[in-house]
DNA sequence: ATCTTTGTTAACCATTTGGTTAATCCAAAA
DNA sequence: TTTTGGATTAACCAAATGGTTAACAAAGAT
């Protein structure tokens, strides 16, 4: 592994477990086992690093999202679809969500930023496809940026709150795991129960 | 007003926005429009005073949502309840619950302080109470703590992750505002007719 | 063989940052 | 009126922190 890929490695981990300014840059070096100087040298600033490390990251989950949001599935596959991968993806990034989650409240410089990028989520497609459904009969009368705010919530919020969750539910980190599991099905479970229209 | 209030409004407003190791005693002080010294003077150190904050922050939010949690309901008007008054609360103080989730995942020092809280959020109540009403057959079969997940997920993540969503949805403060005050009858709705038995 | 580019290190630097101190102010008690 | 105690300030301090530099090593190119 070239010292530029350990760099990024390690703050990857760092800038995780930390966010940006909890971060420091020595700590980043070590974890990486090379010199403070290679930061610099590599990537210029602690900014340049972490904008790096913080791009890199949205670019695992955008484009998932994004190309199951922009299927041709109707909105309940899509639903099942999102739900599973997205969590099946998360649980082998369990910090990934609560590091984006906090960096977009904290960085608004960074939120611009990432919204500039090419395959940034972008929901509107799915919300006029769920107006049709609606139209059509098949998905009760709801407003879709509610259905969207429900589908993010469900999925993302046990992963960006862990501490909050497992402290509240005094869940071990296996206890976690395993109700994350249960709940990739369970998820789109409740939300199909909810918003199917059953009139015939 | 005294000055250890105007130091603790000012490091309640510093901390939300920036986050334990964003916040600079120095900015505390500004904002208070007092001499950084007093700080120290009154609370020691910025452990201390973000110790003191987080504690009166989380005090505001425990005691509501036990009252309603082990109050005498039945769980349907728990949820109705539970969502109305968290999101009017929350709507007065919208950035507690990206404050709290965030030092949540980073401060697990803090985690330990708020679990020995006296009137710490305890569900557990709530959890028996949802186990009798699936055997009593007005809730359909769903793991209780799956439901609990899903009540906070669509309560209180579109707080905590307020960046993400109002980038996401392209929302202005306006129109956020106003999607969370549609939002207080949605979730329970939503979650109601998620797991209502139908069955006669 | 030597020159040049790239990678690497230790020592160093300026600034920021949390925290302290000694002097001063001020109001209430004696 | 003096004393005493807390409140307040400016100046200061040591440590931490992001960043730089100058020397050096290694490896390809000429």
């Amino acid at each position: 592994m070239s010292t530029e890929e350990k760099i990024f490695e390690a703050a990857f981990k760092v800038f995780q477990r930390k966010g940006f300014s909890g971060a420091r840059m020595q700590e980043i070096a070590d974890e990486a086992e090379i010199n403070k100087a290679m930061l610099h040298y590599f990537f210029r600033s602690k900014e340049k690093l972490f904008e790096a490390v913080f791009l890199n990251a949205f670019g695992k989950l955008a484009p998932q999202i994004n190309l199951i949001f922009n299927s041709e599935d109707s909105v309940f596959v899509k639903i099942e679809k999102f739900t599973q991968s997205y969590i099946n993806f998360v649980l082998e990034y369990p910090f990934l969500p609560q590091f984006i989650v906090q960096e977009m409240n904290n960085n608004s410089e960074f939120v611009s930023k990432f919204l500039n990028v090419e395959n940034r989520p972008n929901p509107i497609k799915l919300i006029t496809q769920i107006e049709k459904e609606i139209e059509l009969g098949i998905i009760k009368p709801i407003n879709p940026k509610q259905l969207l705010l429900d589908i993010f919530s469900m999925t993302i919020f046990s992963f960006a709150a862990q501490g909050l969750v497992k402290g509240m539910l005094q869940l071990t980190e296996e206890e976690f795991k395993s109700l994350m599991i249960e709940r990739k099905k369970h998820i789109s479970n409740h939300i199909i129960m909810a918003i199917k229209n059953d009139e015939v």
